[in-house]
Parts: structure tokens; C-alpha cells; sequence
DNA sequence: AAAGATTGACACGTCAATCTTA
DNA sequence: TAAGATTGACGTGTCAATCTTT
């Protein structure tokens, strides 16, 4: 049964605009003081969030779902704006620590503020706890689908040349 | 009060991953037969939609709420690959129409199977018919603030150096 | 001048190839 | 050889400047 009703696509419709609509948003809530992309936000809250305010490149991608040739770009440009900075690795020669410098703290600070208080102004104050909540509970359940996709891949994965 | 709760980044965190794997299966989706972006795949869609098969660039932009220029571009790309062909305007010689061409209609027929398959997957079939409703009434709730914060610029917008 | 549209410079991500060390 | 990481080419989007027609 292949079949979208009326109703699913409604939903999908509304779904898809509100996500274009909040990514706008957010990206514009990361522009106040020193302006960060999405990705160098979330790099710079990643680095912030570990024990010893340092990691491998591997691991950056590997806590993003990035590519590793992403991230390696994403640092040089952000190693170039003084946002971030390479140490290299005692116990293997391979690899390098990244870590935020002095200025990439402060930005990252600042930026949390707007990206803050816009999460709040177009989510947590517009849906009530419940809604909140609920919102998650549904994500929680198309993430697991996602990843057993994922894992499976013939759900939506290649599917031959039948007609 | 700006504080977030715990629940409430818990519900965040899962939409936001959420989003990445949704996208990140959707765009695979339109890889059978003659890959398309999501951006070409949305673009042949509108102008299927559309009655006589055809829009001026800013109706495009509009539609999908998009940049002129990056419909440009793209329609340029599009263009080259035989997806679409532009049209000269009768009635005001300074824009073009944008028409799909025979190759990009069955690119996105084509697609389209491969995309739904996925939206049945990924999401119609993981959640029931009300969490469908559901999802689409919080979409439709949070899309409203954002038109309204984006309408009335000072929900998230510039907010001047204070500390 | 304003509207329709394009262009060029630049920022970003992906993919495949490459380099270095383990 | 494999793992950590970088590089270059290329496709794509943004912004500001531009061109043409109204």
C-alpha cells in the first residue's frame, strides 16, 4: 500500500516548511558577536562538553554523524579564524588534539545566548512540556526506524531496476 | 527565565538527530535512476504542480522559499543537465519561464517513487495516524511563531551589546 | 527607481585520492 | 595493510553587485 493520504501529506507539508523555517532561525541566532556557522557551534559546544576540552578529529566526526573530510575542512577554516587550534598527540604521531582557543570559548559563549533564547522564543515556549515531550517521543521513534534502516539497508536503500 | 530543563533538551537532542538521519535518508532516496538533489527534485516537483507546467524564477524562489540567486544557479546547473529548459516571456521580456524538460519529468517520476518509499518508511509507517496528525499540529504551531518572530523581528533578531 | 533575473566571489560539504604513522 | 588525517576537485548556497526591462 503505497498510498499518502490527504492528512500525511498535510502533516508533511507542515513539518517540512517549519523545519526549513527553523534552521533559518537558528543559523540567523548564531550571527550576534563573532558570527559562527551551525557546524562551528556545534563544534565548539562539542569540545566544550568533554572532560578535557579536547578531541581527535575522529572522534569530532564520529559525535556529529560528520565526515571525517569534514570536519578536517571545518578546522582548518576555523583554525584560521583563531577559533580553534591543533596540538599534536603524545601517544600517536597520526593524529592531533583539536581544542577551542581563548576566542573560540568566548564566541561559543556568546553565541549559546541567541542560539538559546531563540530555541526557547520558537520551541520551548510556543509547545507546552507535553507538547515538548511529545515532540521528542515521536523523534526518539523515527530515529529508531532511521537507524534500523540505516543498519538494514533495504528500506529504503537501492532498489533495482523493476520498471 | 531562560533556563532549559532537562526533559526539554532531552526532547531536543532527538529532534535534532532526528532531523540529520530523516534528511540524510531522504536524499539517498533520490539517488536511484538519475540523482537528483532535493533541490532539483523539489524544483521539477513545483513545476508539476503547477497548471500550465511552468513559473518565472521568482515564483519558483517564492514558492519554496528560497533565494532568487539560488534558483538561478540552480536552474542553470538544471539546464545543463537537460532537467529543465527556460522559456522566453511573452508579456515582460525582462524574466523567463522555467519549464521541465521530457528527461526531467521522468527524473522526477522516477524519483518521486524512490522519495515516497522512503516517507512511507522512514516515517508513515513508524507512526500511527494521530502521531502523524500530531506531528503535523506541533509543525504547524511552531511554524506560526517562526513566520511571526520573522514578520516581527525582534523575537530572535538583532539584539544589541548589552553585556 | 524598481522588478526580474543573472553573475562572481566566496563559504561549505562530499567524494576519491593521498600522505603519514601504527 | 589499516587507521588518522589532509587535500583537491567539484557541486551547491549566500551575499553583494550588476544588467535589463518596466
Amino acid at each position: 500500500m503505497d498510498t499518502v493520504t490527504e492528512e500525511q501529506w498535510r502533516a508533511w507539508d507542515a513539518f517540512h516548511a517549519m523545519r526549513r523555517q527553523l534552521d533559518r532561525a537558528l543559523d540567523q541566532s548564531l550571527q550576534e558577536g563573532v558570527s559562527l556557522s551551525a557546524a562551528e557551534y556545534e563544534t565548539l559546544i562539542a569540545l566544550g562538553r568533554t572532560p578535557d576540552r579536547r578531541l581527535r578529529v575522529t572522534e569530532l566526526a564520529r559525535a556529529m554523524g560528520w565526515e571525517k573530510s569534514r570536519v578536517s575542512h571545518l578546522i582548518g577554516r576555523m583554525e584560521k579564524r583563531g577559533l580553534i587550534a591543533r596540538r599534536s598527540c603524545a601517544t600517536d604521531a597520526r593524529g592531533a588534539w583539536v581544542v577551542a582557543t581563548f576566542d573560540g570559548r568566548r564566541a561559543a559563549l556568546r553565541a549559546m545566548r541567541g542560539h538559546n533564547r531563540a530555541l526557547q522564543d520558537c520551541v520551548f515556549e510556543v509547545l507546552s512540556d507535553e507538547e515538548t515531550a511529545e515532540l521528542g517521543r515521536l523523534s526518539s521513534k523515527m530515529l529508531a526506524a532511521l537507524d534500523r534502516a540505516r543498519t538494514i539497508p533495504t528500506e529504503t536503500g537501492l532498489r533495482s531496476e523493476e520498471q
